[in-house]
DNA sequence: AATGAAATCGACCAGCA
DNA sequence: TGCTGGTCGATTTCATT
């Protein structure tokens, strides 16, 4: 269960790369920005407006596209602060699963990763104030398993975005559907 | 026109909150799902098509609504490694911000965190395989100003999600607008 | 896989509480 | 300021190639 690629290539399908480089211009525009008319696509891939809007039906259909979100902004609620906390949990081999998702319930948690190493899983969590902050480090140190925390306050986001393709370089773009790991 | 708090509410402005239940509710939904219908957000939360686009309009133009974005399926272009990562520096002041935008520019790099303490950056990548991993490591130990970096290999995303408001608890809901930090 | 026509949906406006 | 109802234009869908 616990295999290297067992957890992240699951159930929904890893869908192998079968995309021309239209595909890939479209998808880039489209995980940048959603607002976009077809026509202004159609303009841009040198594209009509129908084949744009077949080939992003495919891409849903596919699990490519998985959905289409609104962006918000977490400054309009509050949200200026930010933590990335590092905990380890007592080996108990089985329960990491469970300690998983307590950590991913948590309220203000935004990002729960599970990784090799001595540290155990990776928690980013953004609140509104100090206290917030204390009674979510409180609230992870209190589930059973938990074993120790370092938390780090994040001072300054460079980067958020989750731009797929955009981050990709040539290199991976090219190494799209080949599996040479 | 411009009162007491004219200064603060300028421009680029953090949005002060000002949300009534409804704001909340109509947000959460097409933050998780931005594919819904005016009439069915209209049906869901008691409220005519006209409201439900004259509140999103509004959202959109006071920044709650940063985008619309489509949200792509890593795996589907071979993306199924993934790697955080401690970047500290030499710290010579005033290099921290190049830096930053340095790793931030580095193919493959998703997030980039700047952090109090002895680590000074966290840097949250995505590539196709070892090679590459390795390739992105050394990128970034090649920066000018880069000290020391320790990766973690993530096994398993347990969350991901960027669902500001559904991670939000009651007591950050009730908290909006309120500056009690 | 792509097209063009027909049905559906969202954007905008003037007016109203 | 927030909402309504109606109109117009754009998008989605579907039958065809």
């Amino acid at each position: 269960m616990f295999g290297i690629n067992g957890l992240l290539m699951d159930s929904s399908a890893p869908n192998e790369g079968d995309f021309d480089e239209k595909d890939l211009q479209l998808l880039e525009h489209v995980e940048d920005d959603f607002d976009k008319s077809l026509e202004e696509l159609a303009d841009e891939l040198d594209l009509s407006k129908s084949a744009i809007h077949y080939r992003l039906k495919k891409h849903r259909e596919r699990g490519v596209i998985k959905s289409v979100n609104a962006t918000l902004d977490p400054l309009a609620f509050g949200l200026n602060m930010m933590v990335i906390t590092n905990v380890s949990v007592t080996h108990e081999r089985g329960y990491a699963e469970e300690i998983g998702e307590r950590l991913s319930a948590v309220k203000g948690v935004e990002q729960v990763y599970y990784t090799m190493g001595d540290v155990d899983f990776v928690v980013i969590s953004r609140v509104q104030n100090r206290t917030q902050m204390n009674d979510l480090i409180d609230e992870i140190i209190s589930i059973d398993g938990v074993n120790e925390t370092s938390s780090q306050f994040v001072m300054n986001e460079l980067k958020t975005d989750r731009k797929v393709i955009s981050n990709m370089s040539e290199q991976m773009r090219a190494g799209i559907g080949s599996r040479t790991d």
